[in-house]
DNA sequence: ATTATCTATAGATCTATAGATAATGC
DNA sequence: ATTATCTATAGATCTATAGATAATGC
């Protein structure tokens, strides 16, 4: 039962961690307290020396999912549109929406969440939107970023809602092949 | 406390409206059965009369919602793919999401629900794909017909995303314009 | 006789709080 | 003295069931 500033801090990392995997598997609904908790190997009476509420402790799940999901575009300075593109829209991840991307595993509930986790999120689509206009044609006023950032993200969603596999990968296969047809034109 | 055998159907069916409202505007935990019942003019303890279990209605309620959204689409024999693409990406199906495609509201929670409803939402999606395609260049063997879609649903899921109306206004704006590029083409 | 709907409630679950415990840190 | 974590629990909510009521339909 011990409790220094600093262990604190980690049951705190601890928890955040087991919560954005807990929220982009099984939804902002999908978890009680006691299961976060669990999984950070602590109890749920301590909970709420971390976080004043559930809905806070939702938002800073979700932040720091969304940034752990872009540590990977963030090594290079500039990726590759392909590079991107392939690892978003490859089978592994989605079948592992646990540690991919927020946007595509809780896009369409985020959207009924409360302002402090809509604005998380809203703040995330506004850095990547420029992010992506960068690596598809190096400009911040490209008309084909919006659209293609869309058609990656619609693909992954509806790739996890087909329930036939092969008819699956090829939704991801169509929509990796057209969206790289733009960068070879540039 | 009348109950013909027509006043159950009738029932049954007000019991399916209000929950497909519910589940696009709130998520499909987003109520109580007491709610919908209570939509639907009726007390709770009724019911267990209609569906086995609250996951039967959810799932049955995926499917009133997207045959619902359908209707729109098969009202002519061969619909425009303007047509389409403009009611889809409006500001108006985008502030509506009650009333609006059942996938963009609930896409990524659905991939996480139980077999019966994903089936529901896996069924939907063959038949549109084919829909679709032969809307965007009149075969079933198109290869832009599914990252179009892709675009489609991705751009009014992050347009719900985004808190800037300008900004959300262009992400519908861009992605009309891009999808319509592909049948000037033709 | 059957049954569609009603009221009432049992049982489970979940958020948030209260109070105890044991270590930290001035 | 303060506080991070623990155990215990109050209060709210929600699914599902039981039993009463009043109409249908053989």
């Amino acid at each position: 039962m011990g409790h220094s500033q600093e262990e604190k801090a980690l049951s705190r990392e601890k928890i955040l961690v087991a919560a954005s995997l807990r929220i982009r598997e099984h939804g902002l609904d999908g978890f009680s307290i006691t299961d976060v908790m669990k999984d950070a190997e602590l109890t749920h009476g301590g909970f709420y020396k971390h976080f004043s509420s559930r809905n806070e402790l939702v938002a800073a799940a979700l932040g720091h999912a969304l940034h752990g999901s872009e540590l990977v575009y963030d090594e290079t300075s500039s990726p590759s549109l392909n590079a991107i593109v392939s690892e978003y829209l490859s089978t592994a991840h989605r079948d592992s929406p646990g540690e991919g991307c927020a946007v595509s595993a809780l896009g369409s509930e985020v959207a009924r969440a409360d302002e402090k986790t809509r604005s998380v999120m809203a703040a995330h689509l506004r850095k990547y939107q420029e992010k992506m206009s960068e690596a598809i044609d190096g400009t911040k006023e490209s008309q084909l970023a919006s659209p293609l950032v869309c058609t990656m993200m619609g693909a992954l969603i509806l790739s996890r809602l087909i329930d036939d596999e092969s008819a699956s990968n090829n939704v991801l296969e169509q929509a990796k092949t057209f969206i790289l047809s733009f960068s070879d034109s540039k």
